[in-house]
RNA sequence: CCAGAUGGUCGGAUGGCCGCUGCUGUAUUCAUACAGGAGAGGAAAGUCCGGGCACCACGGAAGAACGGUGCCGGUUAAUGGCCGGCGAAGGUGACUUCAGGGAAAGUGCCACAGAAAGCAAACCGCCUGUUUUAUAACAGGUAAGGGUGAAAGGGUGCGGUAAGAGCGCACCGCUCCGCUGGUAACAGCGGGGGCAGGGUAAACCCCACCGGGUGCAAAAUCAAAUAGGAACGUCAGUCUUCGCAAGAAGACAGCCCUUCUUCCGGGGUGUCGUUCGGGUAGAUUGCAGGAGGGUGCUGGUAACAGCAUCCCUAGAUGAAUGGUCAUCCCUCUGUUGCGCCUUACGGUAAUUCAGAGGACAGAACCCGGCUUACAGACCAUCUGGAUAA
RNA sequence: GCGGGUGUGGUUCAAUGGCAGAACGAGAGCUUCCCAAGCUUUAGACGAGGGUUCGAUUCCCUUCACCCGCU
């Protein structure tokens, strides 16, 4: 895409607050593979140019040295990929699902990557002039 | 060599690429780069005990209540932990396990079965006597045997007796006294008593000892916004008092409440600004040098203590300490099959190749324990058995 | 991280240490032309492991699961 070579993201920060991960996921924009789960909203920062990631591993993915390493592969994927295929005006949401253990690394990134254009091509509909609000999602 | 017992150590290794969080140094745009060096455990877990530390409460001591602990001695900051000993139970043994005070202070309970479940009593029995041809009935004695039960008022043997019975005796058990050893728990020996005194205290209880409460989301410092508080200034309708004035006090008016409108009554209340104090979000401290660890010596059976010397060894906060790739190591499975056994089929199996797997589990103020989870590997000491010399 | 609490049939709850029960639900039968209702009847459980006791759902210890409170 055109507008992702203009992005110039030169930092992710983390998102922390509970009341971002409530309002991302009121959003309603997500989509699911195997092993994550990922979800997008429009930042509420004035500047606008921010691109903020928050990770979510429950206890149904297993005890905490399960649910910390699937949150390490998790960061490690939103790392290499998002720099390049982020939107930036936006804040991210990955939760972790039980596959996200066993799969191979480059599964996990073909697996976000598939998330993040499916998202994509659902926002450049949206600017064709449809309500947003009537996303079927 | 096989099977065990006890105690301890480790719990994948190396390298490439890309990253994360503190610390130190340098540079500057003052929060960023670069360099150096550091970065999870034996259980970090469960939160079952004990302390440090912080705040709250409290004049001291004792008692009551509540909770806990419970053989004896030692150790420790302290413990319900640990070490040593005693007793009981289990094991051929090394060794293991034990909430292991008191039932002769009192209360309660012991279902069903059984005659009887607690100051003993007597169902079937046994024995004697009377009546009766006999069977049997009645009266008395007795508790050995049977039966019930988890448990039936010491056990075994001999004597004794009409039958029996601690009725008598021997041994064992119980209990009391004395002596000896031991700090003690307790053990040994001797003598007396003559069988009373069932079990249950993880039932109430009694005795001895211990315990103030809350917990780092404790607590301290700095400190937005909003609301409320105090001080000062400013403005505010009328009247009265004080005062030259500034101003202060009081009353009425105004506004709000008293369900709604009016009147009466009652209650409450100034506007704005600045500052202060308390304090929330947030930030910093608490917070990593400590009942610290390694080695050696000394004392002690040991837990542990003392001395000397060396070392500094995580500090995150939606929570770092990694991600990925390659090689090696270990285990399992499959393929090939040197060699060995076998006539052969076949069996075992060095090696090669391929695949899968490599446990339990993640610090959150710190420390001492306990408990639970854990693939495997190694070391030391000891026990039983087999073989050889 | 810290502090509390609860586990009993499929569900909601009882039960002095002595045969584990009630209601609803499930199955079968009776009744009815059929269904519902009603009546009769059957099956089904003490979270797990140890200990104390003659005997444990109950008492004690360990463990597992779940719930609640503290920002």
């Amino acid at each position: 895409m055109i507008q992702q070579s203009e992005n110039k993201i030169r930092k992710i920060s983390v998102l922390s607050r509970r009341k971002d991960f409530l309002r991302i996921a009121a959003g309603r924009k997500k989509w699911v593979s195997n092993s994550m789960i990922v979800q997008v909203a429009k930042t509420t920062d004035t500047d606008g140019s921010a691109l903020r990631v928050g990770y979510t591993a429950s206890k149904r993915v297993g005890n905490a040295v399960k649910r910390s390493r699937a949150k390490r592969r998790l960061r490690e994927v939103v790392r290499r990929t998002l720099r390049d295929k982020g939107q930036r005006g936006h804040d991210y949401v990955v939760i972790a699902r039980t596959a996200m253990l066993s799969a191979s690394f480059d599964q996990l990134i073909r697996d976000f990557s598939w998330c993040l254009r499916r998202l994509n091509s659902v926002k450049e509909h949206n600017r064709g002039g449809k309500n947003p609000d009537q996303e079927p999602m």
